[in-house]
Formats: C-alpha cells, sequence, structure tokens
DNA sequence: TCCCTATTGATAGTATTACTATCATAAATA
DNA sequence: TATTTATGATAGTAATACTATCAATAGGGA
C-alpha cells in the first residue's frame, strides 16, 4: 500500500484545481523545474507550455499569471514543511529537540519526497531559497494576504513560535526568532553559495555549518539567564 | 559652507556616470520615488522617462536597464551607510555601544540627509526594505559578483562583523550574524507593516522594538560564556 | 446510442515591455 | 568657427503577458 499525502491549497490561488488533472500536475512538475533552471524573471508561460508540450491557453486555465503559480509553489512547500515538521516532532517532549528538528528541516537540503509524485521537494527547496521571498515582496502584498495567501507560512511560522515558547515561556520575541530562523535557514544558504563573504561558511560550504549557527543563535537567545 | 558629501560607484553599474549631470540625477531621484511608489516590477524606464520629462533613450543612456538601476541604487544605500556607520562610531571605543548604533541606523527610518541633495534616503530606506534582496537574488548573481556588483553590502557586512569580533572575540559567526542583522533589520520591517503574525510587534508597529529584538538577539549570541 | 459537458488544443490578436538604431538639435568647448 | 557632447524625437523589433474564439475529443449519464 501507498499511501499518498496530500495537501488542500487555497482556492484563491488558481483558476482550475492543478491537483486534479495530468495537465494540472505537469504544469506544477514543470514550473518547478524550469524556475529552478532559469530563475523566476525568465520564467515564462510560453516556456513552460512548450516543455510540456501544450500552449499557453492551457496553462492559463490553471493559473492567472506566474506571481499566484510562485505563491502557490511556496505556499505549498511551507504545507509540505509544516507536515514534516509536525510528522517528525510527534511524540516528542523536549521543546529543545524538536526546535532543533525544525532548524535541521529548514536548513539541509530536502530530499525527494516520495509521497508526492510530481514535486521534486529537493528542487523545491532551492526554488524557495532564490526565489520564494519575492512572493510576498510586491505591491499586491496586502490584498494578497487578505485571500490567505500566506497562511501556510503565517502557520508555520505559528508552530515555530509554539516550540520557542515551550524551551522559554519568558521570552519575549517567538514570532519574530521564527521568521529569523525560517528566513535566515535560506538566506544564509543562498549567501554561502552566491556571496560567501556574507557568511563563515565560505571554505567548507556544508549545510551543517549553517544549523550550527541557527542553533547557536536560537538557544542563546533562549538561555534563562 | 556646505559640504557635498559624495560616493564613488563601481563603474561598471552604468554606462553614463548619473551624478555628473542633471538629468542623471533626475533619474536617480525619480527612479526612487517610482520604485518606492508603484514597485520594482511596475517599474519602467518608460514611466521613468515620463515622470522627468525625457524619453525612454535617454534613460538607456545611462543605465543598461532597470536590474541595473536597482543595483546601483541598493549598493548606494549600502555605501551611505556605512558611511554613516563609520561617522556615528568614530571615537567610540565599546564595540557594545557601536553595535547598538549600527542596530539604530539599520532599523530606524532614515532621515533625509541634506548633504545628497537628490537621494531621499528615507525612501530609499524603504526601497531597500522592499526591493532590496531582488538585486541579488537572481540567475546573474555570480556575474554580478564577479564584477564587484555587491561590494558596499560586503563590506557592511565586514564592518559589522569586526563590531562583533570586538564585542566577543571567541564568537565563531561574525559575517553571518552581520548579514542576519542586516536583513531581519529590513524583513522584520517589511512583516511588521505588511504580515504582522510574522512577527511580535503587531500591535504597536514601532520600529523600536525591531531594535529591541535585534539587540536581544545578537546580545545573548555574544554573551561570554 | 446519442447528447451534453468538460477538458484540451489551435490560432489569432492586443497592449506593453525592453530594448536598439538613426537622425536632428542645442549647448559647451577648443 | 569647428567640433564634440548631451539630449530629444521618432521608428522599429522581439518578447511578454495576456484575452478571445473555435474546433476536437473523451467520458458520463439518459
Amino acid at each position: 500500500m501507498k499511501l499518498q499525502f496530500h495537501i488542500t491549497m487555497n482556492e484563491a490561488l488558481f483558476l482550475r484545481n492543478p491537483e486534479t488533472s495530468d495537465l494540472g500536475k505537469n504544469i506544477l512538475q514543470h514550473s518547478v523545474l524550469l524556475i529552478h533552471q532559469n530563475g523566476f524573471e525568465a520564467f515564462t508561460f510560453k516556456k513552460l507550455a512548450e516543455q510540456i508540450g501544450t500552449t499557453e491557453t492551457g496553462i492559463y486555465r490553471y493559473f492567472e499569471n506566474k506571481h499566484k503559480l510562485l505563491v502557490y509553489i511556496t505556499a505549498w512547500y511551507c504545507c509540505w514543511l509544516e507536515f514534516q515538521i509536525q510528522y517528525q516532532t510527534n511524540n516528542i517532549k523536549d521543546p529543545v529537540v524538536k526546535l532543533k528538528r525544525v532548524i535541521n528541516l529548514l536548513a539541509k537540503a530536502a530530499e525527494d519526497d516520495e509521497q508526492t509524485s510530481y514535486m521534486d521537494e529537493g528542487l523545491l527547496h532551492q526554488i524557495v531559497i532564490a526565489e520564494g521571498s519575492k512572493a510576498y515582496l510586491t505591491k499586491q502584498v496586502s490584498e494578497d494576504n487578505k485571500q490567505q495567501f500566506f497562511k501556510p507560512y503565517k502557520d508555520l511560522c505559528a508552530t515555530i513560535g509554539t516550540f520557542i515558547s515551550e524551551c522559554n515561556p519568558k521570552y519575549k520575541y517567538p514570532r519574530s526568532l521564527a521568521s529569523t530562523i525560517i528566513e535566515m535557514a535560506h538566506f544564509q544558504n543562498f549567501f554561502m553559495n552566491n556571496l560567501p563573504s556574507l557568511t563563515d561558511f565560505g571554505k567548507k560550504k556544508e549545510e551543517a555549518e549553517i544549523v550550527a549557527f541557527l542553533n547557536d543563535l536560537v538557544f542563546s537567545s533562549l538561555k534563562k539567564s
């Protein structure tokens, strides 16, 4: 038996649910490939259509524009991560252990999850690192937010914030520290690989070093004085 | 006597030096205004040309494309900040005091510096918050880096890293902590104003809270144990 | 079996963007 | 006065980001 893991996405993100058809799944799968390959700026629905042997019209029936597709993909990643966190911290009581697992999940390259056939989580992780913030760094962020596009990100942040508060109930900035962990897990990775002098990881270029940095950062802050 | 403060920019960023002519200064000034108003995605050379009463051709003589203009603007901001830091920490010996001033400079809204007539540092700060990371989150980041486009950012990071090491010479991640401070000063501000549940500052929405968070984060990490 | 509907494909067309090229003109400079 | 230099005006192109229309096909129910 194979358990297929399913994520229900915000309906305002798409015109037709891409998870309900082969074409839809192809769109998701090859979007990830193409965005990873060419970057989000150079990514167009025309190129995507050519790649999967359909037409621009075909894509536009699923997604209004490439911005919503990016938001969809990053939101999907947040949902998947949230699930991974719930799964991997389930039955663990020590919040320190839980938080360490979270940092590991955030900072280490994801392996392709076979439960989700059409999504390559490794590539997805790379995309979120390099393009993820473009999903919200826009003029329409408030409207998008009203439509709950960023709920998965916020939920993730809330979950991590809860772990933080469990470690030290007196700590004053659980949510800000949570968003800092998330963003820095990604940015330090991008810097390490592209602008290494912005980090201390230029020589080895290992994700383990980012994990060590984040652990130090977080648990120094949470140390009860 | 009025001291005009001058920043020498990387020549590979422009085709003609915008600081040497009225048109050039107009381009810089109104770019900042327009990007702030419409966001970088909706910003075009045509709109910019209309706004300042010139033609697209006129702009293209100064900047190859809008990406280089954005890099120019963000690099200019880094240079200006670097100067502010040098100026405000000059003659101060205590590295803790120096670092606190840096955090203040990064997190608090800049006031328009009258030494630079055509640049509105307040708007510039807003632009760097919302659009700054788009300058390096691109596929060409490595080529841009080879041309030293990000040197001002790296220098800023190195300066702050030095202050960090002065606070605690044994601290292992001075550069990563520096880039974390810079990015988080901006991201927490963006989140506070646009996605407040990613922060702990939703109610008051005051920059002073970001300063407090960053101070706590940094000085917990640097506490000698 | 036939009808109906949903999905996809094919083609065309538009406004805008991101440029490049050419020529004219006015101001500064030598 | 001759000559650069900066700017302006106009035109044109390829690509992008869509929208509209119509045809083909496939599956499900009556």
